[in-house]
DNA sequence: GTCTATAAGTAGATAGAC
DNA sequence: GTCTATCTACTTATAGAC
């Protein structure tokens, strides 16, 4: 009973989470705001609730390279898990492709939302750890494109969806959906303040077919 | 004579431009590569032909934030007048809404091309100067949105491009170019090996509308 | 303008007391 | 597991000879 009380206490109390966590968690918010070599040693401590500089750190991680892998190996997971519950949560189909579309655009921000730490390191470091980051391509690029294409793949062949290349219709997709993202951390709005509920419609009007031309004036050109 | 000579060689031989100069190339290349606080003033030495940690820099710069500042500062000015070109180059219409779609495209990306470091830095360093940052939001974003949000709207205006928000086709297009740039840059190749000419040639279809439905069924759902 | 030499500070990492 | 104390290496930056 003692013992039940001393593991649970720990992961419930916010500042009483295991040292080990509580550098990991540091590690994501310093590497993603201020780089890899802008973090020192005595930073990761202090965040942690150590004495910066006591070098305590190393009782828990043999260097601070090794925190940086276990770090992206931790997010590279964590990821793949919401990957996989958002999947589940939009197996079924809702009748209306156009809704299912925005639905599943709104889901992909959300995502990119949680992992916006991440996705900054990514950034930043890409060129510190090759194989890792080789990995992530796979992980995160690959199974999204994958999951969805199939889902791009089952409309067009149903004529919900535009009926172009959907390989290419999934990467501009993903990039629409994360450049977006990114226009908005980065420069506090997206470009031309566009919200993200346009974006999303717009989106989803263009893949639907639903933007006719104002006229047919257009056609004449091809 | 001879001083005229004596002002030209150096700008004709790659090795010989004035040691500024060179350390302002340096600064690009290495802050772009291995960022800000991993490049130390005896890297930007060695890649501008000086001894490293002589300390020559200092005879150029007050101190490496200057430079910093001087690299961004240069490459924001390089930014706006190759897109000043550019909009003159595509000032006149060519009579067919898509190929002129697809010219602008590929222009977007060949730019692109041309300032990856510098996009890498501010990816990297977005934080370092949060004015020069705003500076950049502005040049870079706006003005192109500007540019091709203009000639969206006559488009869209002339029932040549699908009727729907300008400054959110503008956003998507953006976004695309910007997204299968990075996925190029940084994964070696675009996610489902989607290339240049197959993306910019689904993103012109969609927009012209020349994406038709396979069948009817899918207008029903909306 | 470039060099040698060096100062002053800070980084990652280790040893050992408690 | 956390601390004090310390080592070594490296960083920015300066002084002064040439």
């Amino acid at each position: 009973m003692a013992d039940k009380i001393a593991d649970i206490k720990p992961a419930l109390r916010g500042g009483r989470r295991k040292t080990r966590e509580r550098l990991l968690d540091a590690g994501l918010k310093l590497f993603a705001s201020k780089g890899y070599d802008g973090t020192a040693i005595r930073d990761l401590e202090e965040a942690a609730g150590l004495k910066p500089g006591s070098g305590s750190f190393y009782r828990h991680f043999p260097d601070k390279d090794s925190l940086f892998e276990e770090v992206i190996g931790r997010e590279i997971q964590a990821n793949r898990q919401r990957s996989e519950f958002f999947e589940q949560a939009l197996a079924g189909s809702l009748g209306d492709t156009r809704a299912e579309l925005v639905l599943q655009l709104r889901g992909m921000l959300l995502g990119l939302e949680q992992m916006a730490d991440f996705m900054n390191i990514l950034a930043r470091e890409g060129g510190r750890a090759p194989e890792l980051m080789a990995e992530v391509s796979e992980a995160l690029i690959d199974q999204s494109r994958q999951s969805d294409a199939l889902d791009l793949q089952q409309k067009v062949m149903a004529g919900e969806v535009v009926d172009l290349d959907v390989r290419a219709l999934s990467a501009i997709v993903h990039s629409t959906m994360i450049g977006h993202f990114m226009a908005r951390q980065y420069f506090g709005g997206a470009p031309g303040g566009v919200g993200d509920d346009l974006l999303i419609a717009t989106l989803a009007d263009l893949l639907t077919g639903a933007g006719q031309l104002k006229t047919e004036a257009g056609k004449d050109g091809h």
